[in-house]
DNA sequence: AATGAATGAGGATTCATTCAT
DNA sequence: CATGAATGAATCCTCATTCAT
């Protein structure tokens, strides 16, 4: 039992090491080494906790999205009404320029990648699933609240509004401009929330 | 050492067989040889019509990116209404299933490396200036047409209008699906339409 | 990155090596694989304890020319007389024909690059500087005990012996001829006798 | 014959091209692009009049060698003294700072490699020969005119006198000074002296 | 468990040489 | 005569992976 909990916290170290790997160097010229240094263990520990480089990349986006996921579930939790939850999801999405430039430059490189590597594709098909549900939720909700247009489709919209997220998010990163962090963030509420009503 | 004025075609040719490598095999798996065997030149041509790897990519980026925002310019330029504009937009991002999914796999690989490369971002980044100005252009008939929303910022506008087509061709080329391209457009006119009326 | 200590026995070997290849194949002809060959293994290995092929040639004249310098050092210092002492210095530059030839080969093809590569020329000084300090100190001795003219500056004529030295030792190495060895040592100790005398 | 002429010409371009890029660059830099770059020509035409590019490099030794003799023995010729030819020799070696170094650099350049290529080794071997006969005679007046030991063999010294030239000016080379250039003269002009006397 | 030494496949790049025009 | 396009062998270097300790 120990041995297994003390296995989880190093796996667990790894991924974040490589999170930080990744995020600072970019996919392509992080190399075991590297993450092994981030980590400040040997080489072989990777090896050790990992069948190999794929291995670690594959838990690190399944983690990766988890956690973007559970925080944007738990803020909308919070709140009891649609436009509350919503207001909740684009908060806890547009975090902050730190935080958002390193999970997306992240993201976008398993994105990139996601057309040809399957294991990629199924982990981020789930964590766009998770994402909808949030949004369809809010969306029926909303709907019952009548705040939002009931002729529109919860499982059709839903994708859309992520994809208004990604899109906006995307297009701040490549400004590389933190100031516009929050004009991206007010577009995006924008375009979510004339898309709704 | 560029040293003579080489071919232009040949290097079209050769940044042809780059796409057609790149969008097959993905940025990764390419190398100079890749291109060259895609070419039917020997591995030597590649260096002689360009400095370096990054070369062929940058110049690739570069032609490719110019060659979408032609036809897409080309393609609303033919209609002269605000909501004819659109639709031909539209139509003409969502070509077809398999010249998005090239497309859109070849420029998410560069994408995702743009956040570090600098040629790259900014050659995004005339790319992103160059669609906002077809929709700012769109939205300002439109709203001297009175069909769009007099209230809304083109400036401000522009952008969100390629972060939800961006964001939702991602989403398509992510669900490995040709039957829901069809949907994506759909969701994604739809999604404009109500943001702009 | 050296990023361990990394065995400096292996890093002997791997020396060892690269001076056999050098002085059989030349520098030109000699390489990484080359090094690997001699020292029987495996090319990562010369990349793993040397940061490229540069660093491992610099650290090749550095050992190199230290340990020349110790062993003149080393048989000037069993001599007490000042004429005994430049015999033994001699007698240690001119080892024999095989020994002579390797190294020379080798510090020609170092010292032919010293002029353009600053780390070949630095450590070169350093040796001059060392083969200078034997020769000014037998001067100096001898200067005391009256064999030596005492009109000469020991500082401004050392440089001129291991000139003599080197100049007749290149010119031997040029003859190809084994038995000129010793006529070439007489020669350089007749110049240098009359020199100081 | 206006042909061969042209042809001569031209060869002597691309030798005079070849040793300014070989003083410049390194033989180790230097390209046959180099040299038609140099040469203000395409790379063609070097190999229309040299077989290859070791034929270049040979052809341009020959020619580099043979001008310097050529020069010294022209001066050494204007003076009747067995003294003052020596220092027209002397002086017509150590010409200028400048000079020295770009022929010695190429000549060092090539002396590394004359004891592994035959080609090398052989002219340069002419050129010792060449420049001995110069220093023999001057011994063989100056014994004749008394101011020189007549106990010395004109034969075994010679080329010891060579050996303290190339030694002092390979020395001065690694100096990277260029007002070490009259302080190595004299001292070799000096050593030379001790030397016959 | 952990280390890090060793391997070797793979890729970018350089350049002498060939040859059609 | 001259050009420069094309070739492909050769070399340095990186890095995932293996394995003895």
């Amino acid at each position: 039992m120990v041995r297994y909990k003390k296995s989880e916290e190093k796996r667990k170290l790894l991924l974040h090491a490589s999170f930080q790997a990744l995020s600072e160097l970019g996919y392509d010229a992080v190399t075991l080494q590297t993450i092994a240094d981030y980590a400040k263990v040997s080489k072989g520990v990777v090896h050790y906790y990992f069948e190999n480089k794929e291995a670690v990349l594959v838990d690190l986006l399944d983690w990766l999205t988890a956690k973007i996921y559970d925080k944007e579930a738990a803020a909308v939790g919070l709140q009891s009404t649609a436009r509350g939850k919503m207001e909740a999801y684009i908060d806890s999405v547009f975090v902050s320029p730190e935080k958002n430039r390193d999970f997306y430059r992240v993201y976008l490189d398993f994105l990139a990648r996601a057309s040809r590597i399957p294991a990629y594709r199924e982990i981020n098909s789930r964590f766009y699933a998770n994402c909808a549900s949030i949004s369809r939720e809010i969306m029926e909700l909303g709907q019952r609240e009548g705040v939002y247009d009931p002729g529109l489709s919860p499982a059709d919209t839903a994708p859309v509004i992520r994809s208004i997220i990604d899109g906006c998010l995307i297009q701040w990163l490549m400004s590389e401009n933190d100031e516009l962090h929050g004009v991206y963030k007010g577009r995006c509420r924008e375009a979510i929330e004339r898309l709704l009503s």
